[in-house]
DNA sequence: GTGAGTGCAAAGCATTTGCACCTTT
DNA sequence: AAAGGTGCAAATGCTTTGCACTCAC
């Protein structure tokens, strides 16, 4: 099912209503396919020539994330990262403290130690929502 | 060698001078053991009688993180915690997307996984600054 | 004595919220 | 018609910053 489908579904099932500006955030989500500060969005949304303003973005991020559609990347700032998680099987983001840039890897290699966390610290941890801060491979000789 | 003896040795390479509100922000950091927001350290200081203000905590804070004795825990919301880690093999933490307790869990199970990060991807992690969301054992039953 | 450090108060700034109006259902 | 959504503006609240005074060196 396409994420559009399945958001039309959830909506629906949860008495949600479809509106412009929701559709036109996951449009712009799905355009980007990366992950985005809140402002972004809100830009390209408003450079279609629909109209929205910040916060409609930000409500709708939230009922984006709650249906686990959207994943909220904190690089430990204060600006916070959305991306559309529709399309992808799950993933963590390694970002960048010299260049701030952000990088997704599957999270094939981490299975066994989530498996650890789950079966002998009895911790589930939210696979969505996993970010490591490092310094990258361009920036290895800039810092530190 | 312990904090302490680092830290004054550390201020004193550094140029920057060793003040009572320095002094007791550290003692304050050993005291509680774990995680602590700011506004926490900033009570129990001046609950042991030594005047300090919020925002000389806030940059003592950061003058032990830059010293890598203090980690900076971002838990994805806006109130971050600070904890000190100069006793400490080095470790991540666990935060409880219900009840927000903080777990520590030694690095070990990790190693593996940050290793292919190193090799494979040029990617050189943070190893101070590692969080991981999810529902603790206690909150199993209650949310999700 | 000198410049780093502190207290105070004010600013920053991403995000959230209250409320009246509008629009989907 | 009813209730959920939106826009607008104001509030939040942790954290940061400017500035004059103080104090460690």
């Amino acid at each position: 099912m396409s994420c559009e489908a399945f958001f039309l579904e959830q909506l629906h099932q949860l008495g949600y209503r479809l509106t412009p500006q929701r559709e036109m955030v996951l449009v712009v989500l799905h355009e980007i396919g990366h992950p985005a500060a809140a402002e972004e969005i809100f830009t390209r949304v408003a450079e279609k020539s629909s109209s929205i303003e910040l916060s409609t973005v930000y409500r709708t991020l939230d009922l984006l994330h709650s249906m686990n559609l959207v994943t909220i990347i904190d690089k430990g700032e204060k600006l916070r990262f959305y991306e559309l998680e529709g399309n992808f099987a799950p993933h963590m983001h390694l970002v960048c403290r010299s260049c701030g840039k952000i990088t997704s890897v599957e999270m094939a290699y981490l299975q066994s130690f989530l498996d650890h966390l789950r079966e002998s610290l009895h911790f589930n941890p939210d696979l969505g929502n996993i970010v490591l801060q490092g310094v990258c491979k361009e920036c290895k000789g800039v810092v530190q």
